[in-house]
DNA sequence: AATGTGCTAATTGTATACAAATAGCATGAA
DNA sequence: TTCATGCTATTTGTATACAATTAGCACATT
């Protein structure tokens, strides 16, 4: 058999938990699941067709990531998103990035080779953007920054990174959205992209905290 | 009954799983658990008289801490920590601390009784320090940044400093420990007290990287 | 000898069953 | 009416039992 036809089971190389967890935070995004909600686990493991063992491990994974919060014998809750919080995001997720692209920058630099990562993630982005498919969008979104992570070579950044996502992607969810966000995307991150190869740190520090912060306050004449 | 005699049980704040999560992270600290072990789900789980059920929830928390590597069906293991590794973890403390200091300061500054809080710690610290008495200072100087974090109102830096935490006490874990340092950890860490509610932020962003990069390279003379 | 194959033991993954705690409501007394 | 008390139903927490996957070893084949 060909090697890499992939057919029927595909290994498995996420626990039932974890695709357990992603569902659950898909549902946020999507309206299904509401900020501030009580998860029962009879009902919600129901819902996802398995048994409490692996949704209970799935809340405790969002627990530590701070998406769901539990109180013992009382239950879970999904974390409620004011504009409060939406603002700590931004700037942990500016904290972070900066560190990331710094790091990254060096790499990319001397093997450029590494930026086809990046523009494949575009080239979805856009793609999706065309449809206004938004899901697609905001994962690809966040799948371009994941990416300056893994080049980064800084595994703990990483691991910080995947907490902030969720909620990064779960404000994405919140946001109304706008046919001319979605055509603005492709340039912006075609821009972090040129400049990590070019290795300009300065530009990169300013271009992602612009990258970052542009969704919430947008230019008045768009 | 007198209102907080707080008498036999104590609501149990923490699940059982968290609760083993810290054992397990102790453990790791203390040498008992190494970096790179794997871990056994039975055999761990009687060592700390619980099922497999609690103990596989502390996995998947620790797994999302990045204290814990597990691939699916294959079982977990420790996650090594070497000299890269170190590096990373004082990279994203920085960065993430630096956040959190400069949100506290303008709290600090207008409200110094704030740092009475603080002030129990670093008594907590010296006295741990004048008996060596390394865990006890290593939790303390933790809960220092903690508290840090906590007034400065950013939740999503409280979420991410817990995880980082855990990796930066392990670290504290596997350092050569010297009386000398115990003895300056007082003075430093009051160093930060006094710029916080002063509010002086740029003197605090060198202060809090001063602070962090010192434990690695010291000065020559001591 | 080297390699492949099948069996067995060990380990992880999941479901079910049961224990403990909580919350809501009804009942009754002040 | 208001508050306290106790019962019941619901929900969470944990243990045990079983299924599925993996790893190691013996054995056979080339």
């Amino acid at each position: 058999m060909a090697a890499d036809t992939r057919s029927s089971p595909a290994p498995a190389r996420l626990s039932l938990a974890e695709q357990a967890a992603d569902v659950i935070v898909t549902g946020i995004y999507s309206g299904a699941l509401k900020p501030g909600a009580r998860l029962f686990e009879k009902e919600l493991a129901q819902q996802l067709v398995m048994s409490r063992v692996p949704l209970r491990e799935a809340l405790k994974i969002l627990e530590a990531q701070g998406i769901v919060e539990s109180i013992p014998h009382k239950g879970s809750r999904i974390t409620l998103f004011g504009e409060e919080r939406t603002g700590h995001i931004v700037e942990a997720r500016i904290a972070l990035e900066r560190i990331a692209v710094t790091a990254a920058a060096p790499r990319y630099k001397a093997n450029p080779a590494l930026a086809s990562g990046l523009d494949h993630l575009i080239a979805r982005m856009e793609s999706a953007a065309a449809q206004l498919d938004w899901i697609t969008i905001s994962k690809a979104d966040l799948d371009f920054h994941r990416e300056i992570c893994r080049v980064s070579g800084n595994e703990i950044i990483g691991k910080l990174w995947e907490s902030l996502a969720r909620h990064v992607f779960i404000t994405f969810g919140l946001e109304k959205r706008k046919a001319e966000d979605a055509a603005a995307l492709g340039e912006q991150h075609r821009r972090i992209r040129d400049l990590l190869i070019a290795g300009d740190d300065v530009a990169l520090q300013t271009q992602i905290e612009i990258h970052i912060t542009r969704i919430r306050r947008r230019p008045p004449k768009a």
